[in-house]
DNA sequence: CGGCAGGTGCGGA
DNA sequence: TCCGCACCTGCC
C-alpha cells in the first residue's frame, strides 16, 4: 500500500502480489477489507469539529489533519496478541509471539525478507494446554487454547460481530476466556471500530496520561476514574481523542522532545 | 534469590 | 458489584 495521495485529496495505491493472477472477486473482497482495516472510509470531518475548539486537542488536530487508526490483525489474531501481551514485558510478549510462530506459523518469504505468517484459526496445532506451556507462555496457555477451540467450532463470527451494536460485541468478547477488561478495549476499538469506548487504563497509560494531561510525577498518578473522567469531554469520541493524543505523544518521544516518558516505557 | 511486572478468573463478601 | 488472591515466566 502506498500513500498517492493528499491530506485533503487522500488516495491509496495496492498493489498485489501472488504467485497466480489473483481473481475479480478475490481483489474486490481484500480491497474491501482492507478499506475497513485501516478506516479509509472514516469520516473525520465531526470528531475535528467537535475537538478543533479544546485546548489540548486542538492544536494535534491541526498538526495531525487525516490521521486515522488502522489495525492490520482479524479478531482471532488480536486474540492471540491480546492474550501474549497480558501480565507482561514488550520482551516477553515477543518472546512468546515468537515461539507460537515458530510451532504453528509459516514463514514467509517476500522481496528478500522473512516474515512470521498466523496460522488458521483453530488451527493452532496440538493447541493442548500442555503442549502449549512447552512454548513458555504460562498460564496463558488455557486461555489460548480455548480461544482457539472458540474459533474452531464457529462460535465466534468476526463478520457477524462487526455488524452487531457495542453491547452485544462486548458480551460476546467478554464471555471467551481469556478476555477481561483491558484485552476487551483494544478489541473494541482497533478491531471493531467503536471510536466512543474507553472505559479502562492500564498502570502504565495511566502513569503516561496523568503526566501528560495533569503534569503529575509517575510515582504519584491521579487515579484511573480521574482520567476516564476527563475524557468524558470528547465525547462520543473518547477513543478517536486518546489515540491523537497517544499518537501526538510518541512522535514528539521520538523526535527527543518528551524524555520524561522514557522511564515509563516498559522494555 | 526474592521482588516485580500487572490482566484475568474465581471465590467470597 | 467489588475485593483479594493465585497464576507463568523472565528480568533485575
Amino acid at each position: 500500500m502506498q500513500d498517492k495521495g493528499t491530506i485533503e485529496n487522500p488516495g491509496v495505491q495496492l498493489d498485489v502480489y501472488a504467485r497466480r493472477r489473483p481473481g475479480r472477486e478475490f481483489l474486490a473482497s481484500l480491497t474491501q477489507e482492507l478499506r475497513y482495516r485501516f478506516n479509509l472510509d472514516l469520516d473525520l470531518g465531526p470528531f475535528y469539529a467537535a475537538g478543533d475548539g479544546d485546548p489540548a486537542l486542538g492544536p494535534i488536530i491541526q498538526t495531525w489533519r487525516g490521521l486515522r487508526p488502522g489495525h492490520a490483525n482479524s479478531l482471532y489474531e488480536y486474540l492471540i496478541i491480546g492474550v501474549a501481551l497480558q501480565n507482561a514485558t514488550v520482551r516477553r510478549s515477543i518472546q512468546m509471539m515468537r515461539a507460537l510462530f515458530r510451532a504453528d506459523g509459516r514463514l514467509m518469504s517476500f522481496d528478500d525478507r522473512l516474515l512470521w505468517c498466523f496460522w488458521a484459526p483453530g488451527g493452532l496445532v496440538g493447541a493442548t494446554e500442555e503442549s502449549l506451556r512447552s512454548l513458555r507462555v504460562g498460564y496463558r496457555a488455557r486461555s489460548l487454547s480455548r480461544l482457539d477451540a472458540a474459533f474452531a467450532s464457529g462460535e465466534v463470527d468476526e463478520l457477524v460481530l462487526r455488524a452487531a451494536d457495542p453491547a452485544a460485541q462486548c458480551r460476546a468478547l467478554l464471555s471467551l476466556y481469556g478476555v477481561g477488561p483491558a484485552t476487551l478495549g483494544y478489541l473494541l476499538t482497533d478491531v471493531f471500530h467503536n471510536w466512543d469506548h474507553l472505559d479502562h487504563l492500564s498502570p502504565w497509560e495511566q502513569k503516561i496520561l496523568s503526566h501528560l494531561i495533569f503534569g503529575t510525577e509517575p510515582d504519584a498518578p491521579v487515579p484511573g476514574t480521574r482520567l476516564l473522567r476527563h475524557f468524558a469531554r470528547y465525547r462520543p469520541f473518547r477513543f478517536l481523542a486518546l489515540h491523537y493524543l497517544w499518537e501526538d505523544l510518541w512522535w514528539r518521544h521520538a523526535r527527543g522532545e518528551a524524555p520524561w516518558l522514557d522511564p515509563l516505557i516498559r522494555t
